[in-house]
This record gives structure tokens, C-alpha cells and sequence, in this order.
DNA sequence: TCAGAATATGTCAATTTTGACATTATGTCA
DNA sequence: TGACATAATGTCAAAATTGACATATTCTGA
């Protein structure tokens, strides 16, 4: 959108800026979401197919079965970092996780 | 290993479990390393892509100049969660993560 | 060579994430 | 059914991460 249209539309009451930022912001927190999630499902495949249980997993990378099963739900209070720490363990590659990611 | 081969080896003093998990854990952190390496690297070249400066991004993602430089460094204090919020706010897609991961 | 823009580095209080724990829910098998 | 393993949910103090700031360094034209 060019300069003056812009402005003509700000003029005429609409908060572009805010909304398009509004917008942008909603997309690329979906997109985390997405990628979260994508990745909390590998690790609970992962970790069936290692034949783990949430609390051997929680014992091997030194945590609780509790923070394994939020990680496992994509649950809001656990970072990325953490998920990929547990998939790592469970013997992921770097590869396995960029085709996780291709699939969100 | 077997159990039997385990309790020989380690009654002969091999600390075999705590080396095994010492080289995994190494193995890991490395796993780990890498990714972060090779999405800053990504977020590096988006971002000039894109033509922002680190003081325009920090600004679009409501964070600091001095922390987009730490990203782009891939410093020990950035967690994967920034990182990744960094690269969706430069347009980059899911897709686009698993390409760079699948690189790492 | 200089000035200014861009980037890097160090620090820190405030916010967020963490492991741990308690408890509840859901399987699963005899 | 009931005992037991596994998984889910809520809470919280401790630990890690964050944006902000100050400052230093590097880059880039003129």
C-alpha cells in the first residue's frame, strides 16, 4: 500500500497501522503455535516409538513428568527450547526436526 | 549392552552409565547448538533480505537492538522461542524453519 | 580521515520458564 | 471390580530469559 493511500484511509478514521500490525501479529503467533505443536507431536510419537514413558523421558533429560506431559500438550508455559532438549534425547536429528516443521 | 556385560564392566570400574550420559548429553547440546546456530544464521540474512536493520526489527517485534544482535549471535541467552518469533516477523514461513534445520 | 549508521558487548531488574510436588484422570490387566 | 501404571492439571519458589540501557566496536560514504 502506497503513502498516500494510507493516509487517506487514516484520515478517514481507520487505524491501519494498528490493525495490519494487529494482523501480523496474530499470524506469527499462530505460526509459533503451529510450529509448537508440530513439535510437541513428534516428541509423544518419538517417545512411544523409543519406548519411553513421560517419567523415564522426565529422568533422562532431568525434569518432571509433569513438565513432560505441558511439553507433550504445546502448553503455553514451556519454551521451544525444551521441546526440542526432549527430542533431541529421544535420539531426533536436526533433519527429523525440519521435517516436523515442513509438516506445520 | 546387556545387563551382565554392564555389571562386569562395571565392577572393573568403568563409570559406564555416567559416560554414556555425559557423550549424549554433549551429543545433545551440540544437536541443540547447531539448531540455534543455523537460525540465527537464517534470521541474519532474512532480516537483511528484507532490508531491516537489527534496530528496525527489534522494534517490529517490540524487543531491543542489542537483543537482535544477541540472536543473530545465536548467544547463550536467547532462548530458540525468540529466535523463532524473529524469523515469523520477517516473513519467514514454517517451511522455511525446516529448510534451515534440515541444513544444521 | 572523519561522522554517522549499524552492530556488538556487558549489565540488570522485571518477567517468564523451570523442576518439583500434589492431586486428579485415564488406561490396563487380572 | 480394584490395584497399579501412566498421563494430565494446578501451583509455586528458584532459575533462566527478557527488554532496556550504556557503551564499545565495526562499517560505510564522502
Amino acid at each position: 500500500m502506497n503513502k498516500e493511500k494510507r493516509e487517506r484511509l487514516e484520515k478517514a478514521g481507520f487505524k491501519l497501522g494498528s490493525v495490519q500490525e494487529f494482523l501480523q501479529l496474530t499470524n506469527e503467533e499462530t505460526a509459533y503455535v503451529e510450529v509448537k505443536l508440530a513439535l510437541a507431536k513428534t516428541l509423544s510419537e518419538q517417545r512411544k516409538k523409543s519406548h519411553f514413558t513421560q517419567l523415564s523421558l522426565a529422568k533422562k533429560i532431568h525434569s518432571s513428568q509433569s513438565r513432560v506431559a505441558k511439553m507433550e500438550a504445546g502448553d503455553p508455559s514451556v519454551s521451544l527450547d525444551l521441546i526440542v532438549h526432549a527430542l533431541f534425547a529421544m535420539g531426533c536429528t536436526p533433519r527429523q526436526l525440519g521435517s516436523a516443521l515442513a509438516g506445520a
